[in-house]
DNA sequence: TTTTCATATTCGTTATTACGAATATAATAA
DNA sequence: TTATTATATTCGTAATAACGAATATGAAAA
């Protein structure tokens, strides 16, 4: 009986330790509510260094919870296992997290390029300082 | 912003991290399937020597998912934090974990005592035998 | 009041994970 | 080419978790 639990249970309790690492947990959460995102861009929002990021990166990569695309000089993730997402919903309701707005601060990947210029723009026309 | 993302998931992070365990999983369910259950029970049906079972029910205990009674020299344990079921549903769902029916195999606590002689007795009925 | 039974706890070792530092690679720009 | 930028990987150490063995505790039976 004893090896047939474990066996059942190996693949379970191996997605919950992947997932059960709070870096880990925001990266997907930031996945989540944002379709596909550069690293650059977690760095800039989560405010780690990037090798650290890359690690965690990693390790969602090699359990398949995230998929990875290259353009250019940037590397754009995106969630793959979208099972994760109740997962994390519920584990959230029972801890009552709150929810986290995720805003990038201060991005240079072509991406955030585009958008700050939109932003500086219209920041401009109501007078509004960016970057400091 | 980085204290604070791991403020925020800590407890989540911590949360899946006591449930990312095959046994841990395993005792989940049984309590989850059976309301309330003794220890000699667990070991019945898992098979794991005593000690070992009692350092996961003490992990489960000190993070409250569980609460224990004692009754006599049995322990009966049940699940407290039943927030943990459509965690542990959702991660069976993405991994397709298939269901395990936990049956009790030859457990001498009260209850089962009781259960066993009343089985027995319908069992001699049927000319079935019993225990071997 | 000693023994026995059910269960808990502690301790030590091994295995696993976290994470910083350094370095490698892949793409583009100079 | 060489430099630079974005990202990945590797390596070493520190922290944590797993688990076996031994032992402790609490309740009841003898």
């Amino acid at each position: 009986m004893t090896n047939h639990i474990r066996e059942t249970y190996k693949d379970s309790a191996g997605l919950l330790r992947v997932i059960s690492h709070p870096v880990r947990l925001a990266i997907l959460e930031i996945l989540e509510a944002n379709n596909e995102m550069c690293v650059c861009h977690l760095e800039a929002i989560l405010g780690y260094r990037q090798a650290y990021l890359s690690q965690h990166l990693m390790c969602l990569r090699e359990n398949e919870l995230v998929s990875d695309r290259r353009e250019g000089r940037n590397v754009y993730y995106r969630m793959k296992e979208k099972g994760v997402i109740p997962i994390i919903k519920e584990t959230k309701k029972c801890t009552s997290t709150k929810k986290i707005d995720f805003q990038a601060i201060d991005c240079n990947c072509p991406e955030c390029e585009s958008k700050i210029s939109k932003q500086e723009k219209s920041d401009q026309h109501r007078g509004k300082k960016i970057n400091g």
